[in-house]
DNA sequence: CGGGGCGAACAGACCGGTCTGCCTCGGAGT
DNA sequence: ACTCCGAGGCAGACCGGTCTGTTCGCCCCG
């Protein structure tokens, strides 16, 4: 899985399979187009093979099963999404931690307006299988990744109790996310500011 | 399946369908506990009527179809949930509506440490289905109800721009429901204190 | 010549939805 | 008071389609 040395965001993971065309890579590309847009129920192996090019049996010699792949489509979905589109271009838009935290909801806000917009796949994924679930399990742990690279800012920012605060702060991602599929684009911005008064209570007295 | 007659909020639909024994009573009990705890995908018509001990030519003659019983399931937890267990149990626990407001999180605690905790089914059928499809449609409509009676209250405890208010309260109900979803049992705390510091910033100067 | 990919058929389960019988119960007609 | 009939509920077979996953045969390329 290599890594997505362009510049500039993307969601779709074709930088990172750049150069490369062998069935395994194609499989994934597919997975997080149809996965990220349609969820997991919503997309059959059939699809996902045909989409891709790629015999039944070809798919199964590389992933034992569907929930496999799933797996592995959460994997490059936190490098990707998480990692890159997020966190990376927040770090970039903000010079102090404390800017780079609020850049998120910029990023954000870019984000919720793309025609593509398709919401966080790990709450998704958590939703639609259960937090009982294998797959719900992961998601969860993703999330978890997701709030330590806000803690991980907050520690930076020299912010007070810095757990609690990206749990805190993580209400405001997950929370403005689900608006945003309901339609409202603008909350992004009413995350943004609920978190500056969070970060004000949080500076060292 | 006896009756919750007794004081106290419920999450199922029992009071609703007391002394009736009436086949569609007993589909849409089935259906509200199977839908709020599996999703939609997640429950077939065979295991619906099996549960409800109903033949599918009774089940097809008062419901068309699968997506019309779901629609008739939300429009249930519209009044089960919100209206009588989310607001009217907040309303009962507040005197002033500043303090109302508030204690839909402390109903939000209650409700998140209960084994049956399921998260919010608009929520989840929305991300299920998607924002496209009729039932998506429909879930949509019914957050906005939601953030009607969020809208309401702060009208009445005199709240500047009680709108957009209620927006942003909303992303803290939502988020903290996700967060809850992964485990964190406290997640109506701090959404609470969030709430506090955004009715300070919402009083009259 | 052999491994990997391809296409396709196949299996078994389940999906939503239709339809055919059988039974019971209640009300109307004589 | 007795009969008759139809509405509605129950049970379950059945339909076409889709689901995940397996397997077989062919071909191409190293």
């Amino acid at each position: 899985m290599t890594v997505d040395d362009a510049a500039g965001p993307t969601l779709l993971p074709a930088t990172a399979m750049a150069g490369r065309d062998e069935p395994v890579d194609r499989i994934l590309a597919t997975a997080y187009e149809l996965f990220s847009s349609r969820g997991i129920r919503g997309v059959g192996v059939n699809e996902l093979i045909n989409s891709s090019g790629v015999s039944k049996a070809t798919f199964y010699r590389h992933f034992p099963s569907k929930d496999a792949l799933v797996l592995a489509f959460l994997e490059l979905r936190d490098q990707v999404w998480t990692v890159d589109l997020i966190v990376g271009e927040a770090r970039k838009r903000g010079t102090t931690a404390e800017e780079q935290l609020l850049a998120v909801f910029d990023v954000f806000g870019d984000w919720f307006q793309r025609e593509d917009f398709e919401a966080c796949s790990f709450i998704n994924v958590l939703l639609e299988m259960g937090a009982g679930h294998p797959l719900g399990k992961a998601s969860i742990d993703y999330l978890s990744r997701i709030r330590g690279h806000v803690q991980a800012l907050a520690e930076e920012a020299g912010l007070d109790r810095p757990e609690e605060f990206a749990r805190s702060w993580h209400i405001l991602m997950k929370g403005s996310i689900i608006s945003a599929t309901e339609g409202d684009t603008l909350a992004s911005k009413r995350a943004q500011q609920m978190a500056r008064w969070l970060i004000e209570h949080h500076r060292g007295l």
